[in-house]
DNA sequence: ACCGATAGTCACCAGTCGGTGACTGTGGAG
DNA sequence: CTCCACAGTCACCGACTGGTGACTATCGGT
């Protein structure tokens, strides 16, 4: 019935969830072996085995990430450059609040790169990447004459660092990121910013 | 002739320059009692002895932190709030991007929450504090109409973020961040941003 | 029934961490 | 000279880390 590797196939999964969690829950700072091992309850010496080591777990752990960001693209077909970005980013940061381990990941990756902010990253990296794509292509593309990539870069560094600064302190640059208003400013926010560049670009023509 | 504590003082301040070299080139993640005493080629008891732990450390570095940025104000009297907001801003971030420290500290601070990044982060505040606010009181403020705080809070987290970014892989939303041209285009993007933002609310007015 | 492969556990290793107590050496005050 | 306060060193402790080898137990194939 049961195929020979169907207990290995649970623990593996077992130790997958476990760092998920340890991560997304007790941090970068704890993640290793010896975490991960005694949250998934078992002995760690089968992360070596099944895994290879912490680089491969932090390589299935990629693997398995593809669906990292909930999917709520909302549909921007038929709007103008301007607004697609905006809701795009505005979903794009939703997102990210809420998803701890993609914002440890974030943060992990922003301050130290070895073997496993490498692996954890590039998977981020698709996923973000797909997310922003998916928009990017049911319009007619940014107006022409701005530097669309660096505004956008720009944008998203801004949703990144914000999203990680509220669980923290939350305070930063006389915002109090706990208080939930604070991020309906920043939506209106960030909405402006992104119609008053696009739409200037629209009016001034640029040289 | 020398005071008695001229030696302690010496070490004190030894102790202090090695915590800074520390922290800024190996990373926070190896700043401890051991790994400071080692780079001032001291005994760690010194640092129990002379600031009470790490902790007490990490305050005198804040307290001998304030000229933590270069004060490049540029002269921005007579300017518009927008120009004014970008020569703030590129400075500020021409500032950050070459202050390793300061830039440790902004990481640290981003993703653990202790005592250490508690003191630091109060000093780091304050010293960001002053810089921009030199410049907002030289100019007649922000225009009415507009939340200013958030639209500032969005552009220095961004700035925040991609100079964090750039010391690590250097690729971030498909921009290269380690291209000195990259920080060109980041750069007009910003004061493109910036008085867009602030120009198109004196056109239109708002409700 | 036997045997080998495999899952899983236990014990151990070396290294580093923060932290503390005991020690040596030196220089100034009486 | 004596004595004490002080800078500085050394050795140790317990706890934790990553990593490895030896062990038991279970299950499938012959």
């Amino acid at each position: 019935m049961k195929p020979p590797n169907s207990t290995r196939d649970q623990t593996r999964e077992r130790i997958l969830d476990a760092a998920k969690r340890v991560l997304a829950e007790t941090g970068y700072a704890s993640f290793g072996v010896n975490a991960v091992a005694r949250e998934a309850g078992c002995d760690k010496v089968l992360i070596y085995r099944y895994f290879g080591g912490v680089e491969g777990l932090a390589e299935a752990m990629g693997d398995s990430l593809s669906f990292w960001l909930p999917q709520g693209s909302p549909d921007a077909s038929g709007t103008s450059y301007a607004q697609s970005m905006r809701s795009v980013l505005a979903g794009y940061l939703a997102a990210l609040r809420q998803t701890p381990l993609v914002k440890r990941i974030l943060s992990w990756e922003l301050l130290e790169t070895n073997e496993l902010t490498n692996r954890l990253g590039a998977a981020k990296s698709i996923a973000i990447r797909n997310w922003f794509q998916n928009l990017k292509a049911r319009t007619d593309g940014p107006p022409p004459g701005i530097d669309a990539p660096a505004i956008n870069a720009i944008l998203i560094a801004a949703a990144h660092h914000l999203a990680l600064r509220e669980d923290n302190d939350g305070a930063f640059s006389g915002l109090d990121l706990r208080d939930p208003h604070t991020w309906t400013r920043l939506d209106t926010a960030f909405g402006q910013l992104i119609e008053a560049a696009y739409q200037a670009s629209q009016r001034n023509g640029d040289s």
